[in-house]
RNA sequence: UGGGGUGUAGUCCAAUGGUAGGACAUGCGGCUCUGGACCGUAGAAUCGGGGUUCGAAUCCCUGCACCCCAGCCA
């Protein structure tokens, strides 16, 4: 997959897997596996881990990379999720081929390695409660005492575990333990809960099971049984490889993967927590988990970012072991270099200003021709109708011109895009003085925007001719937050709710679009010349109520020039 | 005060005892029928203190800061 050229060094873990190839640690095999729980739908941050997996596959010889499930909760997973998740994974551009795995598949081997375990003494069925079990795990500081059925014999142990299998118990009446050590001064060591009873209906396996394996047995012996050559995961794993290890270790295994852990992914102004996202779901802070400003792949795909992009992303942000967080800026030059390259240009006013050339034959139109992508000769040319009542944008008209202002006022010629030389002659107001209109008057020997007498113009606006002009909707987004850090709350009690952006959405209405619009289809991407690169929304456009959404805004040297002004007075 | 990790420009990542480099961001300039793109250019960093060495971001000692771990979640 996409080779980064921008860094020809290899990261920690490809220098690993590198060095295991060099010395044939895992027979010259490379093994990797993507393991999300389907709790959720995946985000970019998932996106830095699916990235990061199907690429080493990719770049070793006959390296593999498996799409595996890790659903050993049935109170908190839902078939809803594995499908998204499947759909992000394809749409990032990966692909897991015949390797579509799912923990729960491998739930009567794990039970029989939990019997093998207790047979070899290794685990034990403990009775106490779950508020006893943390009194009894000690503190961070202090070690913990041993359960008082740490000793009971292996056939007791077998034919209670068995019980536990048969439903003869109710939740949390026992859990199963691997027996390691209470004093070990890494807690997740001391004796870890392996198996806990949840009478739950699995979104795979129905009714079929009543107990469900943890995390750390599930996890260490899925690797194994798939063969996995190196584990990857993030950094909060890092206590419990000790405890991966083990479980391997102690039980006959075909194979015993390695697990390398790496920082995950934050971005400034949102979060990556699943849970985090979840509540602004369900609280409707947005309107779902693929709203445009969530930081998920099914939010991003329906604002308009590429899977390119973001792969470029994972690949220009390297992976490394210390916390950090990346610029949102980043991701959007990601973005933008991509779209740059690939997107149809278009002519949209979103907040449109009348105006009309005066001197412009009433009933004429003309058939202009416009270039589709100047970064791309073979798109080609498109016509674009231009008549003698258009809209430009409110924005570059102004009554009293601020310094550097090289728009639209009163006795100044513009060029208009493909089209005309027009001086402004006057303007229209309303009662309250809001300028309704402009009148201009054009050139007509600069058809086509060059002047015979080689005059040149400061500025180069858009327009759209008023008769002509499609509708739309335009969604405007912005950070979801507007902190950079949104766990990072003053005030005593707030949280990262408390840090939401309330202008992250502005919805524009009565937006006017070149004509050519009409024949756009949901999922479309286009730019619009000098305001940015939008997608026509894949949920609510339809043809007639056109919806766009803004991906992002292109780089404005105007609106930096005139904030500074402001700044300095 | 237990254990495990991590400290390099504003941000992210390199440099594996030998000129601290790239990208993003920022400033300036050029070009331009998008104030876009593109081109050029500038400023900007090794957590602190010791030590080893001809030479330390890198090795040693020491201190400091930050992150993770006490679910029958993953």
């Amino acid at each position: 997959m996409a080779e980064s050229n921008d860094t020809p060094s290899l990261d920690f873990i490809r220098e690993i897997v590198a060095r295991d190839q060099a010395s044939g640690k895992h027979g010259g095999r490379v093994a990797t596996r993507f393991p999300p729980e389907p709790n959720g739908y995946l985000h970019i941050g998932h996106a830095k881990a699916i990235c990061l997996n199907f690429a080493i596959a990719a770049e070793n010889e006959g390296g593999t990379c498996n799409l595996r499930f890790d659903d050993t909760n049935p109170a908190k997973e839902e078939v809803e999720y594995v499908d998204s998740i499947q759909e992000d994974v394809r749409w990032l551009g990966f692909d897991w081929e015949d390797r579509l795995y799912f923990a729960s598949d491998y739930f009567e081997r794990l039970y029989e390695f939990a019997e093998e375990l207790t047979r070899k003494g290794h685990a034990y069925v403990c009775s106490l409660s779950a508020e006893e079990t943390r009194e009894y795990r000690g503190t961070l500081t202090e070690p913990g005492r041993n359960s008082p059925y740490r000793d009971r014999s292996v056939e007791e142990n077998l034919d209670l575990f068995r019980r536990m299998r048969a439903g003869e118990f109710e939740d949390g009446a026992h859990v199963l333990r691997a027996k390691i050590d209470m004093a070990s001064p890494n807690v997740t060591m001391r004796d870890p809960t392996i198996y806990r009873i949840r009478k739950a209906t699995h979104h795979r396996t129905g009714d079929a099971w009543c107990i469900y394996p943890m995390y750390d047995f599930t996890h260490s012996l899925s690797d194994s049984i798939e063969g996995i050559t190196q584990s990857l995961c993030t950094l909060e794993f890092e206590a419990r490889r000790p405890l991966y290890n083990w479980v391997l270790e102690h039980l006959d295994v075909p194979s015993h993967p390695q697990q390398i852990e790496f920082a995950r992914l934050n971005l400034s102004y949102t979060v990556l927590s699943k849970r985090k996202l979840l509540t602004l779901v369900n609280e409707g802070r947005v309107s779902g988990w693929d709203d445009p400003r969530m930081p998920t792949l099914s939010g991003m795909r329906r604002r308009g970012l590429t899977p390119e992009a973001i792969r470029t992303f994972c690949d220009r942000i390297g992976v490394a072991k210390r916390d950090s967080v990346v610029s949102v800026a980043q991701l959007e030059h990601a973005v933008r270099e991509d779209l740059n390259l690939r997107s149809p240009r278009v002519m949209g006013v979103l907040n449109p200003l009348k105006v009309v050339i005066e001197n412009y034959p009433e009933d004429q139109v003309e058939w202009l021709d416009a270039v589709n992508n100047p970064e791309d000769e073979s798109a080609g040319t498109r016509k674009v109708p231009f008549s003698r009542e258009l809209y430009i944008e409110q924005e570059d008209f102004r009554e009293d011109p601020p310094k550097k202002f090289f728009r639209l006022t009163v006795g100044r010629e513009v060029r208009l895009r493909y089209a005309y030389l027009v001086t402004c002659t006057s303007v229209i107001k309303d009662d309250q003085g809001n300028v309704i209109e402009i009148r201009c008057s054009y050139d007509p020997e600069t058809k086509g925007g060059t002047a015979p007498d080689g005059r040149k113009v400061k500025s180069t606006m858009h327009w759209v001719s008023a008769s002509h002009a499609v509708d739309a909707e335009i969604r405007l987004y912005d950070r979801l937050f507007n902190r950079e850090n949104p766990n990072q709350v003053d005030v005593e009690g707030h949280d990262f709710h408390d840090n939401l952006n309330p202008d992250s959405l502005e919805i524009l209405t009565g937006c006017k679009l070149e004509p050519s619009l009409a024949e756009s289809r949901p999922g479309q991407r286009v730019q619009f010349e000098r305001r940015g690169y939008f997608c026509e929304d894949i949920k609510d456009s339809k043809a007639g109520s056109l919806v766009f959404n803004r991906t992002v805004p292109l780089r404005d040297t105007w609106a930096r020039i005139e904030k500074a002004g402001k700044q300095h007075g």
